[in-house]
DNA sequence: CGCATCGTTGACATAAATCAACGGGGGTGG
DNA sequence: CCACCCCCGTTGATTTATGTCAACGATGCG
């Protein structure tokens, strides 16, 4: 079933996490086969056999663990030409699972590791792919200690990056979902959204259509901690800037 | 300055963040050149390139990266046999500092990949290395999403199994370096402890020197969220349990 | 022995979780 | 096409774990 017509070479060119402009427009298919999920299907499963490699060719992915007390986490979201699977010694350590209906590229773990180790620079590509995924990794990690503000900001720039970095995002997701990436609640993710809003940081057209008015409100949080909202949060900080 | 004795094949046999029984022996150097480090030295810093990778030979490393807030976030500990510095692109994503001091050994990137560019097995071997760091950033990516009692419980067994899987734990950090770790206030750690102390879970022999008396309360506050405390701690749970 | 650093403890503040109720939009079936 | 229903999302009231601020104590080094 898996038609393996690639090289390591051509897999350097689309490292995992890297930002692509126009995401759903076409690009070269990576990977041999194609199989088409549907909504909430499972693509692997934590502990599976680390047998493929994946690449979104469209919709989109989330890989979550679930913890000792029923929480999940989701560790990544991957979008249309993102790589995935590699977070795997002989097993994989999450599950994933398609958010969407989606179209996936696969390929045997053993055919590239058997055509990388043929020279240096093949190796030098797998290198980059899985310290991409590291990066991203540590990012994340970084994220899951700042504030739910800071959260939902990252978020929000993070997905405007990865898809078309135009002013308007679409989620694929659901609050629970983004709640779960984030480790907060879904609560928590509304509130600071409403809280955007209220602030004129973003516009609600939809639950899942959002558009970033002041990009800099949200870069801002990041860089130095202050709340986007300014003058309307509840935050102590903000409290204090307006007496 | 650096000598390139190794090859991609030995690399294989001590994969970053494998457990081992007794660090402190001797055991085979890895790396050809070694250098010495004292206390609070930076082996490497954030966004310097990423020319070399490190082992520890003797003493304890932290990986960290410096939030905007000012805070800390320390990414990793590395005890020795730890491989580490894979966790970058072109250039580094964390520092590293020694802990205390510290024998590292160094060899080129750059070495280790042309050698290993030759056959499939020292590919997978490579695959290996990183999948491993992968794995540990991931476990500890879950861990910050817990209570900080299961945080807390989770750095002692993880000490404990990474050093001499014995009853008594010896920490190279300070409380400071946990708290960063574990991203809560070393406030908090220093209740946790004394929470757990006053359970029976652990013994304080001195600040840096703990028993661990009831492993298996530790163990199963990880696995269903159950205080370790039981019927001494404050946690809602235990209350309830209590009445 | 004195000092500085590190660790502990206490009182209080606060961000986020929890519990609970309500609203709204989109798809389905009549 | 409309209406109903169900899920998803939002909002409010309250609780709680952890952070913050402050003081004290211990430990080890010079």
């Amino acid at each position: 079933m898996l038609n393996s017509v690639t090289n390591a070479a051509a897999l350097s060119h689309f490292p995992s996490g890297a930002t692509f402009n126009s995401p759903h427009v076409g690009r070269p298919q990576l990977l041999g086969a194609t199989r088409c999920f549907a909504r909430n299907a499972e693509i692997f499963g934590e502990d599976d056999p680390a047998t493929y490699i994946y690449q979104v060719v469209s919709g989109a992915v989330r890989a979550h663990r679930i913890l000792h007390d029923g929480r999940r986490q989701i560790g990544a979201f991957y979008l249309p030409g993102d790589l995935f699977g590699l977070e795997s010694g002989d097993t994989h350590l999450s599950s994933a699972e398609a958010i969407c209906e989606s179209q996936i590229a696969v390929i045997k773990l053993n055919t590239v590791l058997n055509r990388t180790g043929t020279t240096p620079d093949n190796v030098r590509d797998l290198w980059t792919l899985v310290t991409e995924e590291l990066r991203r990794m540590q990012d994340h990690m970084i994220l899951l200690v700042r504030s739910a503000e800071e959260r939902v900001a990252h978020f929000l720039l993070e997905m405007s990056r990865r898809t078309n970095n135009l002013g308007t995002v679409n989620l694929p997701m659901s609050r629970q979902d983004i709640a779960d990436y984030l480790g907060i609640t879904i609560e928590t993710v509304s509130r600071t959204l409403t809280q955007f809003e209220q602030a004129g940081v973003i516009a609600l057209r939809s639950a899942r259509q959002i558009d970033l008015c002041k990009r800099s409100s949200l870069t801002r949080l990041m860089r130095d901690g202050r709340s986007a909202v300014d003058f309307i949060g509840v935050n102590k900080k903000v409290r204090e800037v307006m007496s």
